[in-house]
DNA sequence: TTGAAAGCGGTACCAG
DNA sequence: CTGGTACCGCTTTCAA
């Protein structure tokens, strides 16, 4: 072959005198074209190593056979773990996906949705900002197939794979006031986002059940971005709070205060209990151990058969959130 | 805008009675439409809600502004962070990224190749297998502008950013040296990638400069999928070899011999001095700390910066490795 | 079972 | 400054 010479259907009608729409759907095994044809034209493909344009196929037959991935940020690890299993998946069925990271930026999240509709995606797997509810109306109405990942709308019909977070968020408390703990902060994402709301509901209940009053300055909601959760224990320890438990919203929270309380006041806090969300340990063993929730379904594998499902018209059900199992892993 | 009908350069033109070319080039900002044709088109096309496709445009144009990112396992956070800061540097500059994991597997980094070939992206970014050479010698001969990261070839001349794994090597041996260790374990990836062989030549590079022989037996070569130190290290135990310090291969390796020796050998252990790459604490604050290698230049910046000058044939050097400088952090 | 021809939606090139 | 037209490479439809 050639170096840089892309060959064509053209070129391999030229070699073997076949017609490019003959090659065309021989390559593609169509059963009309006969199997003796069939096998010279692939032989000939081969010898010249073709390799089909998905550009031109794509602006012929409307797909694409891509699916866009728009989640926060890829160097998360819950994030990472999650388009791992999607790649896998989709690439099993011979999909590709291409990445969009919003950094939890509404603005970003509305380009990375043009893009993929300018790119003629096939569907998308959006694990939305939820800061506003304009882009997801807007993805709504561009007619592309997609789930919500992590994430759901309550005032907006549309299809959604995520924990049940309020179940969630009520282990993890309640597991530590069976410990003991009446004092317990809560370090949480903004309330617009429908995990931060939900376990932070969870957290509630826990204590309603449990007949313990909330204190609501225990209650401390933050950004979900780097830095945020360590800013809020410094502000916690300012106040003198007195606390002997933490909910933190994600595992990688909990490790940053964790590692603040380490810092900054090592001595008085080192005995503190934490639970938190995530059970990241699952995926990379680390020598730090507390107990976390985790889904006991794989959302991954769930958002794509949804997704493909949609894609390929099965998908009678009218739009819904579908609520995942979760579980406490603590060893 | 109707839902789901998309709107093409035809239905501008029937709009604002001019050519679909004039359309065209309005909308890319040509000079040669007038100003007032341009403003005209511009709203027009905000109104109906017109979207390129970039199918079609990449058919004709022959780019797709699209770059192939192929590295392990998205998941792994080093490689996470590395496609997050590409992600983030090539949105900027208008290219979509689509991901592909190998796996480290040899065939899965070829189904990528060719899909990616397949795709007519402008560029790729690849941390390679190396395994085995056919690839990256396919790669080159398919004509498409790439750089490699993280790994290059002795004996084959392609342009790559990888950090000084000799120097990494004999960085964090030297170090554990300087402590007064005689007998350092090293767990590291296979020789066969490139960081594999380097980081070891540094680690007998530091015993040779310190006068201290290398016991063989200390040597462990390992996969680098998550499980496999862990099962070096549990080898080592089993053989009840003498050692008092750890050079790992990277932090998530460091983490799961750790993590492994507090549970299978917690008191004989406790104090072991571990060394290691990546500097993940960079990135994440995790509870525990080790030295670790680090670069310290941003090497997804600078692979960008290469792909991008090749992808515009702005580049005159021919094919080399450049190898940038590291560091030790800790703290 | 195969071929001919018409697009898909843009872009490039040349003419006016 | 704007229009006409060919064409990128493949798929679809219809005819033979």
């Amino acid at each position: 072959m050639e170096r840089g010479k892309r060959i064509t259907l053209k070129d391999i009608a030229a070699k073997t005198g076949y017609t490019i729409n003959t090659i065309s759907r021989a390559l593609k095994d169509k059963t009309d074209i006969s199997f003796e044809t069939r096998k010279n034209i692939r032989e000939a493909a081969k010898e010249l190593g073709y390799v089909g344009d998905s550009a031109a196929s794509s602006l012929r037959s409307g797909k694409t056979r891509t699916v866009a991935v728009i989640i926060g940020d890829i160097s998360n690890l819950f994030f990472g773990s999650l388009v791992r299993d999607i790649e896998l998946a989709m690439q099993e069925k011979g999909y590709t996906i291409i990445i969009y990271s919003t950094g939890e930026h509404t603005e970003w999240e509305r380009k990375a949705i043009l893009s993929a509709y300018s790119r003629r995606v096939d569907g998308i797997i959006l694990c939305p900002v939820q800061e506003t509810r304009d882009n997801i109306l807007f993805l709504q109405n561009l007619g592309i197939p997609f789930v919500l990942v992590g994430r759901y709308f309550k005032d907006i019909q549309s299809d959604a794979i995520v924990w049940d977070d309020v179940k969630a968020g009520e282990l993890a408390a309640g597991y530590l006031i069976g410990l003991g703990h009446v004092n317990i902060l809560y370090i949480g994402g903004p309330l617009y986002i429908s995990s931060g709301t939900d376990r932070l509901q969870g957290y509630r209940n826990a204590h309603k059940k449990n007949g313990i009053p909330v204190n609501e300055n225990m209650i401390r909601i933050t950004n979900i971005t780097a830095g945020a959760s360590s800013e809020a224990i410094l502000q916690v320890l300012r106040e003198s709070l007195p606390f002997t438990a933490i909910v933190a919203f994600s595992d990688l929270m909990a490790y940053e205060i964790l590692y603040t309380l380490e810092k900054h006041a090592k001595n008085r806090y080192s005995h503190i209990s934490i639970a938190s969300f995530d059970d990241i340990r699952e995926k990379i063993m680390l020598p730090v151990n507390f107990p976390s929730i985790r889904c006991i379904e794989n959302e991954s594998l769930v958002c794509v058969d949804i997704l493909m499902q949609k894609m390929h018209n099965n998908w009678k059900n009218k739009p819904a959130v579908r609520f995942l199992d979760v579980e406490m892993r603590y060893s």
